[in-house]
RNA sequence: GCCGGUGUGAUGGAAUUGGUAGACGUGCUUGACUCAAAAUCAAGUGCCGCGAGGCGUGCCGGUUCGAGUCCGGCCACCGGCACCA
């Protein structure tokens, strides 16, 4: 990267500015004010080793635009910083380098801290928070008891993924491909028992309550496909053995056409009839073969179906009393619906292939498709007509389902039931950076949560941070702070090691920095009355099925026992794309195409790294990083610069660039609240560029470093001094834009004859049709082109243009 | 397979939502300044054509006085989910 020569000192103006900030505290948030509020929120970083990079500025400085806007609109504005320092990154760094965490976390965010304020945010940095401290850690720990009091937190033993080089436990994030994402080796999945909270409960609300906030379209349908809501029908089963087989199906009306039914491998009831299967052996080892299989040969790598046919028990159908084969598979899911299901070959895919597979019978119960012996008819609209179904017969799918449904209800055998995707949420981690989970077993009373005022129950001091070999936490092997006694009976008792998966300190991040410091509660009722809910929220698309379902689910259910006001946290969610390498990669060390920050701010300064940052493209959208494209935005920044130096210092007022002046004054406050900030750079270069063109005067350049501060706060702020401006250029009041101001006299339009532009014309402004027309008829471009025709037609688009139809006479 | 998104000059991207396609930036060309270079300033820059003009927003078709924008059918790339019954 090459150095320009410097017009304008950055290097030594942009710190000066910075102290001048921060000594005024002109980013302090107010406790209370008259003003109306604004709290802007932006995702708050992970401290990592290598600092910030240029992905980082781009959500910043976006929100930093709207909050100092906000400012200067009047609003008591709220826009601040923390970090969310617990994680496995940092862990490794200490195992690899015998450090203890907590060193390496206070390191690192001195290090973002350094490099926040070098680029002029206006956080507010009395607010700052860090989840790895005590005194923030242990509200984490008291919303894990409000939920286990309230029946949300639960222990239980479930298939988790596990490592086989590693030997320990992973979470869903950490397994790439299915396999280990730092050494590559193949994850199964294995029992082990783990704290559960239970965001099923809440699947229908986090999907109902979407319609109340302004969150951008696709993160409201990811989330809502995330849930996977489904509506359908239980219906009830027997088996020969006289036992009840539940089943879920979306497709009630295709009952007439189940032919068999499928298990999945781990479904309770195989136990159960290990007696009485004559091929019990071959179903132990099917059990076995899919126990230890990948998520990935079980799912992308294994599109064969595979199964065994129960030998010894039936199921009958109920709707016509036919005795159908039992199977189990692993396309069944032990996890979704009852874990077993009805098969319809004629009408599902999965079926259909398994059908086929293992000489199943296939009977057509839906109309309307090819041969069902060649393809399922899939098709759940009323293209199809329902047949061999007795009293169903004649119907179309849709009009089947209610009648079914209510069938099954009457005769006692099944019921209207929805089912989501969703799943409950792992919250242990067999780590030890991370919050540890305030709960005691006792042998005798069980599962205790610690009382209340022995909050924080701080991380002990451990000799190594290394999980154990058989993936139990560092934390189990401090036998003198796991031995506890039990709150209920006093007796001896064993604290849980595991800890606290890094969503936990994310979920409720925003409602800390309402009232920081507070030992009293997560925040003040006053604090949370006055602040909630955040206004509008940034962050990145690949939080929105993790962080952002968490915490909306945190939310509501602090929002259930009376503590938080609102029913969802955020008002208002918007997301930005990725800032890419040159070539159009992602950024990585491997690749060597990471650009650092501290290098841009060292080379250009940091209003230059803040105006390219935004100028790069739609907020959005992916953009790629250009070295050669900020120079574009360091030359406008000293066209600014030379402007103010030469302008006429005896003159507020400059007719010729009035009109541009309120026309960008516009531009711009209407492109930050729709996060244009690329169209609102543009328009203020070319304000620049007639700033030139016509001389200004020192009132035209004061407005211009008004509405120009948000983005390049610094310049601004100096050159404001310069002119003798009064006080911070970022607590002036965003400049009152005049429509009359940017009326013209005349005005450009132009001639289209049948369609294709031929000519433009000027005529003055209101001027009737037929004066347009007339005056467009008079060019000598257009008679050309009309010469011996004849007018059929005439659109006049005010202030456009004309297009004149004619034809030949 | 399902759900989203995107496709415009050499290039990053604009286009008041149906109204002059290519704003603004980069790059490139030419000129000024300079011994020279950098920086800066000025002019030019979608394609074909000497010109009049013609052609152009992934492809094919449609609606309209008028389509990058709307409708129907394809193609390519990116992101998310993925045997969810």
């Amino acid at each position: 990267m090459e150095v320009c020569a410097l017009k304008y000192d950055f290097a030594s103006i942009e710190p000066k500015w910075q102290r001048k900030w921060e000594d005024a505290k002109v980013f302090a948030a107010a406790d209370k004010s008259d003003k109306p509020k604004f709290y802007g929120l932006i995702e708050f970083p992970y401290p990592s080793g290598q600092g910030l990079h240029v992905g980082h500025p781009r959500p910043f400085t976006a929100m930093d635009i709207v909050t100092r806007k906000k400012r200067m609109d009047g609003y008591n504005v709220l826009f601040p910083i923390g970090f969310d320092a617990f994680g496995l990154p940092t862990e490794n760094y200490a195992i690899k380098n015998h450090v203890h965490p907590a060193v390496v976390t206070k390191q690192n965010i001195a290090n973002f801290t350094r490099q926040l304020k070098m680029l002029g945010y206006g956080f507010d940095w009395d607010r700052v928070v860090d989840t790895t401290d005590p005194d923030y850690y242990k509200w984490t720990q008291w919303i894990f008891l409000q939920l286990y009091k309230h029946g949300l937190a639960y222990k239980t033993t479930m298939p988790v993924n596990w490592c086989t080089s590693c030997k320990c436990v992973l979470a869903n994030e950490e397994v790439v491909e299915g396999v280990c994402e730092r050494c590559g080796a193949p994850v199964i999945r294995k029992e082990k028992s783990q704290w559960m909270l239970k965001i099923t409960e809440y699947a229908q609300r986090l999907i109902d309550d979407l319609d109340d906030v302004d969150f951008i379209e696709r993160v409201k349908i990811q989330q809502r496909n995330w849930i996977g809501r489904s509506t359908g029908a239980e219906v009830t089963f027997k088996a020969t053995t006289g036992d009840d087989i539940v089943v879920f199906t979306t497709r009630p009306d295709t009952l007439f056409g189940a032919t068999y039914m499928v298990l999945s491998p781990e479904h309770a009831l195989i136990k159960k009839w290990a007696p009485v299967l004559k091929n019990m052996d071959e179903v132990a080892a099917y059990q076995k073969a899919a126990a230890s299989k990948s998520d990935l040969e079980r799912t992308e790598l294994n599109k064969d179906k595979t199964g065994v046919c129960l030998d010894g028990v039936k199921a009958v159908n109920p709707v016509n009393g036919r005795e159908i084969p039992i199977f189990i598979s692993d396309y069944v899911l032990a996890t979704y619906g009852t874990g077993a299901i009805m098969a319809v070959p004629a009408h599902d895919d999965r079926d259909w292939d398994f059908a086929k597979k293992f000489g199943c019978e296939i009977i057509e119960v839906v109309s309307g498709g090819e041969d069902v012996q060649k393809a399922a008819f899939t098709a759940k609209d009323d293209t199809g007509i329902l047949v061999n179904s007795e009293f169903l017969n004649g119907l179309t799918v849709k009009q089947a389902i209610p009648v079914i449904t209510r069938w099954l209800e009457e005769e006692g055998i099944g019921k209207a039931q929805v089912n989501y995707k969703l799943r409950d949420w792992v919250f242990s981690r067999q780590r030890y950076w991370g919050e540890p989970i305030p709960m005691v077993w006792c042998d005798k009373c069980g599962w205790q949560p610690i009382p209340e005022s022995e909050l924080p129950l701080l991380l002990p001091e451990v000799e190594s941070y290394e999980p154990t070999d058989d993936g139990e936490s560092p934390l189990s092997k401090m036998t003198e702070w796991v031995n506890t006694t039990c709150p209920c009976c006093g007796g001896s008792a064993r604290r849980e090691t595991d800890t606290m998966p890094q969503w936990a300190g994310s979920s409720w991040y925003f409602l800390r920095y309402m009232d920081p410091r507070n030992d009293k509660a997560l925040a003040s009722k006053e604090a949370l009355d006055y602040w909630s809910p955040v206004d509008w929220y940034n962050g990145g698309m690949e939080h929105t099925t993790l962080h952002l379902l968490y915490s909306r689910f945190w939310h509501k259910f602090l929002y259930d026992i009376g503590v938080v006001p609102t029913k969802e946290p955020y008002q208002k969610r918007t997301s930005h794309g990725m800032i890419l390498g040159e070539g159009g990669e992602k950024m990585s060390k491997s690749r060597g195409n990471v650009v650092n920050p501290d290098d841009v701010v060292k080379n250009y300064g940091a209003d230059t790294l803040r105006l390219y940052i935004m100028f790069i493209g739609d907020f959005e959208q992916a953009a790629v990083w250009s070295d050669n494209a900020v120079k574009g935005c360091k030359r406008f920044l000293d066209k600014v610069w030379n402007l103010a130096e030469s302008c006429d210092p005896s003159t507020d007022h400059t007719p010729a660039n009035e009109a541009g002046l309120h026309k960008t004054i516009k531009k711009v406050a209407d492109d930050i609240e729709g996060m244009k900030f690329n169209t609102a750079i543009a328009a203020m270069m070319t304000l620049v560029g007639d700033f030139q063109k016509n001389g200004c005067s020192r009132g035209d350049m004061k407005t211009l470093l008004t509405i120009l501060s948000p983005f390049a706060p610094h310049i601004c702020e100096e050159l404001w001094e310069t002119l003798g401006g009064e006080g911070f250029v970022c607590q002036q009041s965003w400049p009152a834009y005049d429509a009359s101001k940017t009326v013209a006299d005349t005005v450009q339009m132009a001639v289209q004859v049948n369609g294709k532009v031929r000519a433009n014309i000027v005529v003055p402004a209101g001027a009737d049709n037929a004066a347009i027309i007339a005056a467009a008829q008079a060019d000598p471009k257009v008679q050309k082109f009309t010469a011996g025709m004849g007018l059929v037609k005439s659109i006049v688009v005010p202030g456009r243009l004309v297009n004149l139809i004619v034809k030949p006479q």
